[in-house]
RNA sequence: GCCGAUGUAGCUCAAUGGCAGAGCAGCUGUUUUGUAAACAGCAGGUUGUCGGUUCGAGCCCGACCGUCGGCUCCA
């Protein structure tokens, strides 16, 4: 979004949205009076919040924030009234100009009208649209959070700038409460529960963004595979493996080499002066598979699936636990179709990418269109009979469907058009899960066909999937969504025995036994421990399942049955415990018990 | 990659430029326990790495590596 827009978008501001960008005012009105000399960028009101962009004398660190505050709160305490004001735009130019405010000069230079708005608060005068609160007075509850750094335009090559964070709130009560929320997003954060939980390590030793699957997560991540394999295969997906490396010139053909080379690890030269590079897409791979043999009309679609490890060289900035990684595995697939069998191809792809939410229990989700920037010549394929092709294609089959969605510029893969399914991470910030791309340009590329009912050769369409995006992210947002508490069928120890007392052993190992030939995963905590231990520590690993066995339950072959919910079940029969969470297991419900409510879980 | 913060025991954290500590986890022993932490003892560290300043560096300075919050990018 360019600067312009975002003035622009002030205008449709709400009502707290108005407060957060009038508080965003009385930040700067401070900064400019702590900080002399401060170059004003842009200051917009944003989810939850506002920030300032600003160039100051030195950087701020956190030990700056209480002091902007205070001198905040004397600005909305002197209650100084917002006035509004029309500059014809040479005395504003003239009056950013005298005052060292380049920023402000440029985005002036940018606005096409004779006039534009001025605002004032106090001693504060700035360049903006509006519309704002009152006087300072209407600012309710403010806390700055953090300070960043931002590019000028979010241009990398132009000067960073220093962001300030805060947010804003009508009362004392709602900004506690956020706070609250921020402190719960920490907590669900699956960095920390990974490492509570021992699903997965990143190593030093090993390199960042290289995660390591620890055996609980990797017993997650098997029965996500085991789900989504199955489901494929019930789909028409044929399974194949491929290798991680691949020639260079592979890489040339596709296109990558040329659009997605700064994602990719440098090439290895053999001592025979062949190159070999990671791949960081499986697409050439399939492609290469599709091309084994002559295809007719009659073998489409052919859908190739693998989950396919690659490697994408990310920015160290950009790494974050197992969401941003330099080494995944992607649920990926490729459909080769005809034109004809697209749409309904496409059609299938979004049933399956809803069926697999349903399952997972994902609600909060949403669909982006992503295009490409028009603009961008260098990131996106040049072949405008082809953006226009296969946008018109998606677009007709969102319609079909009828699914609301957005639209992102400059979101499409350099091949082609893409619908994103996009889910909001414990931290409120989006990423997209699935991926469902139209591509006709790789065809193109590696010259495939299909002889059709004519006898002739024609080009097929290809359909790049992901479902459950790579195993690393996807295994992210499930940690977040369920804050570790995995439904019976994910949880990595679905039940933990308990005897209370060593001579109780004997018979928890029988418990574990008939759970185990059941196919459930358990363990027998047979530590010298007090039972409250064993099942305090049973708890904090969010064990669906606490087994407590003593004498009553030996003499009974029964056990007793807590949840982690802190729900007591009390003694239940072996066998029907048995048989009840393996219905649950199988199911893959997201029950945990069948008289307590999956909400509460 | 850029801006800022940060890095001490497996984990969570202490320690004015002057002998590196606690809780939990671990190990050993005692305890044999009825629904969220029994008790005692022991062990655990070239303070991320390399260099510098200093009589002396966990602490000050520099570089590098990692992590965190953003920016850019993105599955």
């Amino acid at each position: 979004m360019s600067v312009e827009e975002e003035l622009n978008l002030s205008v449709a501001y709400t009502p707290i949205q108005r407060m957060r960008h009038s508080a965003a005012h009385v930040m700067a009105e401070a900064v400019q009076d702590l900080f002399p000399g401060a170059r004003f960028a842009i200051g917009p009101a944003i989810e939850d919040g506002f920030y300032y962009d600003m160039e100051l004398p030195r950087p701020l660190t956190p030990d700056d924030l209480p002091a902007i505050e205070e001198r905040m709160r004397q600005s909305i305490a002197a209650n100084h009234p917002f006035v509004q004001s029309k500059w014809p735009r040479e005395k504003a130019l003239e009056y950013f100009k005298q005052r060292d405010q380049p920023y402000k000069v440029e985005i002036i230079e940018n606005l096409p009208d004779a006039e534009v708005g001025i605002y004032q608060q106090g001693p504060f005068l700035d360049l903006c649209r509006g519309p704002h609160v009152a006087s300072t007075g209407e600012i309710g509850a403010v806390k700055l959070l953090r300070v960043a750094g931002a590019y000028w335009r979010g241009d990398e090559h132009r000067p960073m700038l220093q962001r300030l964070y805060g947010t804003a709130w009508f009362t004392q009560e709602e900004l506690d409460a956020y706070l609250e929320r921020l402190e719960e997003a920490r907590r669900r954060d699956h960095r920390k529960i990974g490492k509570d939980l021992d699903l997965f390590m990143i190593s030093d030793e090993i390199g960042a963004g290289l995660p390591l699957w620890l055996p609980k997560g990797a017993t997650v991540r098997r029965l996500l595979e085991d789900y989504i394999v199955g489901v494929e295969r019930a789909q028409g997906y044929q399974h194949v493996y491929t290798p991680n490396l691949a020639k260079l010139d592979l890489y040339k053909t596709s296109g990558h080499w040329e659009h997605y080379q700064d994602s990719m690890y440098p090439p290895m030269e053999m001592e025979s002066g062949e190159e070999l590079v990671l791949r960081p897409m499986n697409c050439p791979h399939h492609i290469q598979i599709y091309k084994q043999k002559m295809r007719s009309y009659r073998d489409l679609p052919i859908r190739i699936a693998e989950l396919g490890t690659m490697y994408r060289l990310e920015k160290s900035g950009e790494l974050a636990g197992l969401s941003r990684v330099r080494a995944m595995t992607l649920n990926d697939a490729h459909i080769f179709c005809t034109p004809e069998q697209m749409l309904g191809e496409f059609i299938g792809v979004v049933r399956l990418v809803q069926e697999t939410y349903k399952v997972m229990g994902f609600e909060n989700y949403s669909y982006r269109l992503s295009l490409r920037d028009p603009n961008d010549k260098v990131k996106f394929e040049q072949n405008e009979e082809m953006w226009q092709r296969s946008e018109a294609a998606l677009r007709q089959a969102l319609d079909q469907l009828g699914l609301s969605y957005y639209e992102g510029i400059g979101d499409a893969a350099f091949y082609g058009p893409k619908l994103d399914v996009q889910v909001a991470n414990v931290l409120g910030k989006d990423e997209t899960i699935s991926t469902i791309q139209l591509d006709f340009t790789l065809p193109e590329k590696f010259n495939l066909e299909y002889i059709g009912e004519d006898g002739q050769a024609h080009r097929p369409v290809m359909i790049h999937r992901g479902i459950l995006s790579t195993m690393e992210r996807f295994m992210a947002f499930l940690i977040e969504n369920y804050a570790g508490n995995f439904p019976v069928w994910l949880a990595p120890v679905q039940a933990v025995v308990i005897p209370i007392a060593d001579r109780h052993a004997g018979y928890a190992n029988q418990v574990a036994a008939a759970l185990n030939a059941a196919g459930l995963r358990v363990e027998v905590d047979g530590r010298s421990e007090r039972m409250n231990a064993k099942v305090r520590d049973a708890q904090m690993q969010k064990v669906p399942y606490m087994l407590v066995v003593g004498d009553k339950e030996a003499e009974s072959n029964a056990v007793s049955l807590r949840l982690r919910t802190n729900e007591n079940i009390g003694a239940v029969p072996l066998a029907d415990f048995v048989a009840q969470a393996s219905q649950l297991n199988a199911s893959r419900s997201r029950d945990l018990w069948p008289s307590v409510a999956a909400s509460a879980q």
